[in-house]
Parts: structure tokens; C-alpha cells; sequence
DNA sequence: TAAAATTTTTGTCAAGAGGCAAATTTTTGG
DNA sequence: CCAAAAATTTGCCTCTTGACAAAAATTTTA
């Protein structure tokens, strides 16, 4: 619930350690709600009924917390991808439905919905967040990927790839239509069961000539 | 080529017209070069080689230019969906496929990838930008459904629309895989080719029973 | 050409950002 | 309980931002 996973500092007190937490969570709260413009020094310690310089003592400066926090929060991501992928009571149709419809309405999460948005945009512009999320996207797309080569064997590896690119793009682009506080938020739970069934049939009728990576 | 749509104003010199366009042009190179963090009034005077105070003369305040701005970026694509949408000349199947490949190619522009992540952003804590994209939107997605609505009259309009909201998130979700810069970019018509045919044949196979609103 | 309107420059301001340094208080392990 | 380590507070600094006001220069029009 809380989409943060944070280990503990290698040294310090414990209550310093609590504090250090706090902080994180306390800046996940602000880039949920605010958004990272709101993201400073000042308005975290505001949050924490304490002094700015308090929250430089744990991170000297704003690049070091943001690429703590940014890891925390892919952290969480990828063992959520990780529990996906150590499902094994399912056919792959199943497999293959199931995890689009978790996906799809994990993004309807406030969290999610106002989070990744900003990753977006500064990954534009920051390379080491690009990075990051390559990594976590990445990971993540291998359990689809997987799926697609069993469900379509006939199909050529980098063409798989794609179809897994697609399939992500489709979950990832519903944030700006169907996630939190959006238009069609309350309909996501059709709008999952719709999405994962045209990705679905979508694949399964991809005819194979059309799928030469060198084919015009 | 431009990607922006600048009406004239309604009083001043010819100059002080051609100031005016030149801040919003150059408003618009930062954002997708430097990113919103970057639009601060000494760095559009910066570029344009004049003070920030000839900048606020004309923008008074930077709501004002960020509205304005806004304007100008969206009048833009719905000029681009105008377009789309007169074209006649094809089968319904062919103009799904071409508008779904029309869009995909442009999001790979450089404008679209830098500029929409930064909206899709700004639009959870900004009320203004979020109704202004809403609407854009709204009206991108018509042409879509009206084609799927042609496609499979039998599946009830809420569903139709629904699957225009699925379209139009696999649209945008490819912006952050194989937009400009990014990871899977020179895959970018392989890719389309793969969304529109997945897409089609996806919606094109969905079951009449499962699409009831009601259905469990 | 002169008057009027528009544009540019100059100067100033308060608020908030990140950051540094040293004094003080709190916590913890021995 | 007591030193040493850790955490907090106090105070200050520089830079940038958006904003305002008024003087100066420029352009247009009558």
C-alpha cells in the first residue's frame, strides 16, 4: 500500500533511522499530492513540524534524496513485478489477462496516477531518472514478453519484444484517461477487462507475414 | 512543423505582435529542451536576448503565458485532428489503421514526446491545464469512436467510447517507449504498423456478451 | 512633424530556494 | 552515570524567481 520500500541506513541511531524514513515517506506524500515542484528542503520539513537544515543532515543535498527516493520508489515496483512473475498456477491466456488487469488497475491508485506522470516528464531532461525507469520497464515488460512468445511461438523474438512494448504503453498510457481522479476512473474495471481482451485477440491474430521485421 | 498555433493580438504595434509570437515560440523551445522547471521568465528573455521585464510587459504574470501557451500547444493538435478527420477517401478499417499510425508517428516528434509528459504532469495539480487537455482529448478520441462505432454497431456507445479510451492510452502509453530519445525510437514504424493491426483485429474479435456494462 | 501610444530600460523588492558552519541538545553504548 | 556519537537548532549566505514602478526611448498615426 504504502509503494515505497525502504532499506534501512547503514549506520546512526535508531530513531535517526526513523527519522530518515519519515523523510522519504514524507516526500512521497509531497510528490503525490504537489507534485515535484513542491518537492523542497522547506516543504518537507514543514510537513514534519521541523527545520529544513534537519532534513539536509540526512541528505546534504536535494540530488542525493531525490535519487533515494526515486529508488525507493522503483524498489516497490519491481517486487510487485516480482510476485507477478512467481505465479505459476495458470495457463498463459490467464497469465497473460490476468497481469494486464493488474496492472491496469494498479495505475487507477492515487500514487501510481501521480507519480509516474512526473517520472515521465523528468526523465526527459534527467538521464539518471531515464535510466532508472529503462531498468524498472524493462523488468518489467519481461513477464509480458515471456507470455507473448509462448502464446505466439511462430512469431520472430524482436517482434515479441514489441508486442510487449505495446502492451505496456497501452497500461501505462490509461494513467492519463482512466487513472485516479480522471475522466474514466470509474470505469476502470471495464475498461481493464476491455483492454485486456482487445491485447489479447490483438495478438493471437496477428497474422504472421506481417510480422517480418524487414517486411514493407 | 511548428506544433504551435498562435492567434494575433487584439491591439499594439506590429513589432510589440512579432515580440509576442517570439515569446511564446521560445516559451515553447525551453519546455521542450529545458522542461516546465526551466520556463521562468529570465530564461525566455535569456534566448531571446532582451530583459525578463520585456517579457512580463507582455505576459503580465506567468499564468497568463502558461495559459496562453497552453492555448497555442493544443489549438495546435486540434488543428492536426481537424485534418484527420475530413479525410473521406478511405474504408473504415483503412482510416482506423492510418489515423492509429498517424499518431503514433507523431508522438515520436520531439515536440510531442517533451511537451505532453510535462502536461500529463502539471494537469494533476492544475486544474486549468488538466480541462484544456480533457478537452483535446475528447475531441481527438470522436474520430476514433466514431470508427469504431461504424466497425461494431453491435457493442453498446458507452463500450465503444471505452475502447476509444483504450486506443487513445496505447497512443500516448508508446510516447514514453518509443517517443523521441527513447529506447525503442527507431523501432517507431514497426511499431505502429504492430499497434494498428493489434488494436483493429483486438476490437474487430471482441465478444458481443462480454461487452454488456453490466456484465460480470 | 508632433502628439500619442507603445515598447524598452533601469532600478528595486520580498520570498523562497539550496547550502554551509558552529553551538547546543539528545541519544546510546560502555 | 558518562563520554562519544548522533541529531537538532540557530544563524547566515547567495542565487533565482516573479513582480512592481517609473523613466526613457521608440514607433505609429493624425
Amino acid at each position: 500500500m504504502a509503494k515505497l520500500r525502504i532499506e534501512p541506513r547503514e549506520e546512526g541511531y535508531t530513531r535517526g533511522q526513523e527519522i530518515h524514513e519519515t523523510i522519504l515517506r514524507t516526500s512521497f506524500d509531497i510528490l503525490v499530492d504537489q507534485g515535484m515542484d513542491a518537492l523542497t528542503f522547506g516543504n518537507i520539513a514543514k510537513r514534519m513540524g521541523t527545520k529544513s537544515q534537519n532534513v539536509t543532515y540526512y541528505f546534504p543535498n536535494k540530488n542525493i534524496l531525490l535519487s533515494e527516493l526515486l529508488n525507493c520508489i522503483l524498489s516497490n515496483y519491481e517486487y510487485e513485478v516480482d510476485i507477478i512473475e512467481k505465479n505459476k498456477s495458470m495457463s498463459d491466456e490467464e497469465k497473460f489477462k490476468s497481469i494486464a488487469e493488474l496492472i491496469i488497475l494498479d495505475l487507477a491508485t492515487k500514487e501510481t496516477t501521480r507519480v509516474f506522470p512526473e517520472l515521465w516528464a523528468k526523465s526527459n531532461h534527467d538521464s539518471f531518472v531515464q535510466d532508472r525507469l529503462n531498468d524498472l520497464y524493462r523488468r518489467g515488460r519481461q513477464v509480458t514478453v515471456q507470455l507473448v512468445s509462448r502464446l505466439r511461438p511462430d512469431i520472430p523474438a524482436d517482434i515479441q519484444q514489441m508486442i510487449g512494448v505495446i502492451a505496456a504503453g497501452c497500461f501505462e498510457g490509461l494513467t492519463i484517461f482512466a487513472g485516479h481522479g480522471k475522466e474514466w476512473e470509474d470505469k476502470i474495471e471495464i475498461i481493464a477487462r476491455l483492454a485486456k481482451n482487445i491485447l489479447f485477440e490483438g495478438i493471437m491474430s496477428l497474422p504472421v507475414h506481417a510480422n517480418n521485421i524487414d517486411g514493407k
